[in-house]
DNA sequence: GGCTCTTTTTGACTTTTGTCAAATAACCCT
DNA sequence: AGGGTTATTTGACAAAAGTCAAAAAGAGCC
């Protein structure tokens, strides 16, 4: 598993933990336009993104598609409430490009908490800093203008810029795609 | 202790699960204008607001005072990331009212979580509820324009907004001033 | 390669929001 | 109660962002 090497430097993980820890991560390979998360559904899987991107998405009041976060390789995907609660997700997860994945069910990352319990504490990390990238988003929503946000967004993220279409780049930074559009322009 | 009737009702406490908790909670006065965390240093402690009220804020990069959160009786006041791994804090918290808090310190949680195992479950709860938060009000500064904003703040925290200045509002919604008066004046 | 379908850009406006400065209004203190 | 401080409102503009519709550019698919 390619995240192996960092489980072993960070969690000192025994060679019995890696083998518990892959045992329960399957891979599984998919492909884009497929959904990962379903809104309304309780989501019992967590994945490790090999390669590839996705992004969650909700519709707002209009029924306009709007981005709420991309998910790119080396990073955690999951529908937080959903998967920790097992309650139905409000959000839509979606595969952007075909990925190759690591997934984990919930049960299974049950009995991985019991049988290595570094896994709570990594999991704890997981959702600390998905809130903290949360807390600096809605920091920059609140503060900054649309065009300071794309640019941020642009120094910060210049690879998802280059691999997904402006609309969702917009909606994410709740800029008109017009607007967005003219601010590129203006660059 | 004002919410031993929550701590017994949805998690089970027993008479000792509550003396343990109530002698490590302890009541404290903080009055008005009084920081209960400072930028830059460690946060070691949580509170519960018996009565009071007090909010976060940062300074953007143009030095202006951004509110970022507001805390109101019954509810747990944390610098979130500061006390959950002892690091610098990012953000102030300070009392808007006289507030009547109960604290605990970071090694007295450390404490309780072993004498209680509830209590893990508990923080796990409380942090999962700062989340969720955050995230709708993400949604909000990403979807709706200044005017919506206000109006749902409204009719949400009415209690709030007779309670703090207009321009702390203004601030946590992300609005200007003047444009904030003008919104009202329109309504 | 031509034909869809989707995305992005552009033009012409409108609306919303911000800026700066001054005038009120409210608040706090002794 | 009076004086100073802080908060809010207002006016006159300026700038930023959105809307609608059409044109242009790109992508995906036989």
């Amino acid at each position: 598993m390619d995240f192996s090497d960092q489980l072993i430097e960070h969690y000192g993980f025994s060679e019995s933990d890696l083998q518990e820890t892959a045992a329960r991560f399957l891979p599984e390979a998919l492909p884009a336009r497929s959904m990962f998360v379903e809104k309304g559904q309780v989501s019992d899987r967590l994945a490790y993104i090999r390669s590839g991107l996705m992004r969650s998405f909700i519709y707002d009041d209009q029924a306009n598609d709007i981005t709420t976060q991309f998910f790119k390789e080396g990073s955690v995907v999951i529908s937080m409430k959903s998967f920790n609660n097992q309650v139905p997700s409000k959000e839509y997860i979606i595969a952007m490009e075909d990925c190759e994945i690591y997934v984990i069910t919930y049960d299974r990352m049950q009995e991985l908490t019991e049988l290595v319990p570094a896994w709570r504490q990594i999991a704890k990390s997981v959702d600390e800093l998905k809130y903290h990238s949360l807390m600096n988003r809605s920091i920059q929503l609140q503060t900054l203008t649309a065009s300071e946000r794309y640019q941020l967004f642009m120094k910060k993220h210049s690879d998802i810029l280059q691999r997904v279409a402006l609309k969702h780049i917009a909606s994410y930074l709740g800029i008109d795609i017009a607007t967005l559009s003219r601010i590129r322009k203006s660059i």
